[in-house]
RNA sequence: GGCCUGGUAGCCAAGUGGUAAGGCAGAGCUCUGCAAAAGCUCUAUGCGUCGGUUCGAUUCCGACCCAGGCCUCCA
């Protein structure tokens, strides 16, 4: 079941194919660094094709690159550089981001700049359809000629024409028509066309694109809810009307907004984070997993906590723009603040995916670093249910807010069995705890036919240990803190301690404490964390 | 003004015509030289308000209130 938008309800994903997925998903305008919201609408894609995967779908995944565009010209501009250089390095820092948080990749990534000739012949087709017209080489789409118009954003034509509060284009028939083709102005990048030297308009490339790929019927196209309209009903419009009325997309699915601190941000913070700042202080696992957390329609916030650099009370909007601490009175650079801003939505996700590195690790360990395969029989139902939940969760228009919540109880076991096995047969508690890992990982971790659950939900597919580690450094680093010395204070306590020193081993546990360090007592010696 | 979402415990968040997943925080406990990790137990007679349908509604219908979004570039 997906909840498709045209429909305006969840309907079983019945494929055009049986086997096979076109999936096309509006990409990025590469003029900027991607924010959150970028990686938002990729995720949702991203689970949908790893679940249809899972299932042994052939899916073909289109994510396109717009490459031109009047912002990535203004910002060439300003850097006095050519768009090509900018597109070129946003593309590069957008896939660098997006593999950061655990996507795959599309099989298909067109860029606009390698279409021009599938998008003049779109336009050809719908000129000579009646559909287009041209003016000053300009070439528009006469929306009032398409009859379907409005039905993906549950609009009607007549009453739009009110509400319009866009500037009118004189050269337009009608309001509601766009540019499928811009004339060129001066400096700008251009294409030859029949109506004259120009470039596409903004939502024709997508039509041209995902048929070029897809095929002229294809089974979802995916994006963010703010582009139901216009962008996505003028692709309706176009490529059914260059084509037929049932063709292009049979399933739109929408993702929802990501807002930080309830959208009302102080404006001295920005209103908006990119991926590259989240992923500086939390890990890219930590960022998904939160995104995860909630469904895909829902809006999901960010909370943002900003605490004052001299005294660490929380600094309210108010106080963060004055750049002046309520409540010990300190002044700072309001824009300094950027730097030290916390997630803890995005926090609590990382302990919670820690938790289950840990509980693999521990998994690991308890079976010597080894894991067998996973066996059929003598797994506890807790455990040999995860698997099915977790499917059945996603066939449920991807709620991977259920999906994570079906690991809970399974993780819980684990940890029990993994302290102590006692009530329980040697050979269940081996058995069950082989089948979580393997159910979590499967034989290809991340892979999305053979990764288990983490191929499913791209998520838990690193080493455990590693990851831990890495996890912990980080944090120590970002902490200010010096591992080697911590090392060595750990060193010296695990001295006292073998000398039966404790008040010395607690003293150095409260020194490394006031540091922020929590030391780890275990069977094998001591370890630390922060 | 039009259209569309959503209002579930201190916070985040699933979900269902028959009496509310999960997480965080909190309390107690187990384990531990101490601590951490981990585990166990407890924590919404109630799911915006008011009506209606029903044997029964948080779940369906209606009205209202509130919040957010779209109608213009936007993931």
């Amino acid at each position: 079941m997906v909840f498709d938008t045209m429909r305006g309800a969840k309907v079983p994903l019945e494929l055009l194919e049986p086997g096979r997925c076109g999936i096309y998903c509006c990409g990025p305008t590469v003029y900027d660094d991607a924010h959150i919201g970028h990686a938002r609408a990729a995720l949702m894609p991203d689970v949908l094709v790893r679940t249809l995967r899972a299932r042994d779908i052939e899916v073909t995944y289109v994510r396109n690159v717009t490459d031109v565009d009047d912002k990535i010209i203004a910002r060439a501009e300003r850097e006095r550089t050519t768009a090509d250089a900018v597109a070129e390095r946003y593309t590069a820092r957008y896939h660098e981001d997006l593999a950061a948080l655990g996507m795959l990749p599309p099989d298909v990534e067109p860029k606009v700049t390698e279409h021009i000739d599938d998008i003049v012949a779109l336009c050809r087709t719908l000129e000579a359809k009646g559909l287009a017209y041209v003016r000053d080489g300009n070439l528009y789409f006469r929306v009032r000629a398409f009859p379907g118009y409005g039905a993906l954003s549950r609009r009607n034509p007549d009453e739009m024409r009110s509400g319009a509060r866009v500037e009118v284009d004189e050269r337009k028939e009608d309001p509601l028509d766009f540019a499928l083709w811009k004339a060129a102005r001066p400096g700008e990048p251009v294409w030859d066309s029949p109506w004259g030297p120009g470039r596409p308009g903004w939502h024709i490339e997508c039509s041209a694109m995902s048929m070029r790929y897809l095929g002229e019927r294809f089974d979802v196209h995916a994006g963010g809810r703010d582009l139901v309209f216009p962008h996505h009903e003028n692709e309706i419009a176009q490529s059914r009307g260059a084509t037929c009325d049932t063709c292009f997309a049979q399933y739109w699915m929408h993702n929802g907004f990501v807002t930080f601190a309830g959208e009302k941000m102080s404006k001295s913070l920005g209103n908006f984070f990119t991926i590259r700042e989240v992923i500086a202080r939390y890990p890219g696992e930590a960022v998904r997993a939160f995104l995860l957390g909630v469904h895909y329609r829902s809006p999901v916030n960010f909370d943002v906590r900003v605490s004052c650099p001299s005294c660490g009370a929380d600094l309210e909007p108010g106080a963060q723009e004055r750049g002046t601490c309520t409540a010990c009175g300190a002044t700072f650079d309001p824009g300094a603040l950027r730097a030290q801003i916390e997630l803890p939505g995005v926090a609590e996700a990382d302990e919670r995916v820690a938790y289950v590195y840990r509980t693999l690790e521990g998994i690991e360990r308890f079976f010597g670093g080894d894991v067998p395969p996973a066996e059929e029989g003598d797994v506890d139902p807790t455990v040999s249910g995860m698997r099915a939940a977790v499917d059945a969760a996603l066939s449920d228009d991807l709620n991977t807010s259920a999906a994570l919540a079906a690991l809970s109880e399974p993780m819980a076991l684990a940890n029990r069995w993994l302290a102590s096995g006692k009530g329980v047969p040697k050979k269940v508690r081996r058995a069950t705890l082989a089948r979580l890992f393997r159910d979590l990982r499967g034989q290809r971790p991340g892979d999305p036919k053979e990764g288990g659950i983490s191929g499913l939900l791209g998520l838990f597919a690193a080493d455990p240990g590693p990851y831990l580690r890495r996890r912990r450094d980080a944090r120590a680093a970002r902490m200010g803190l010096d591992v080697a010395r911590i090392e060595q204070l750990l060193h010296e306590r695990q001295a006292a301690r073998a000398a039966r020193d404790f008040e010395a081993a607690d003293r150095l546990r409260d020194e490394l404490r006031s540091m922020g360090v929590s030391v780890l007592d275990g069977p094998e010696g001591s370890d630390w964390t922060v």
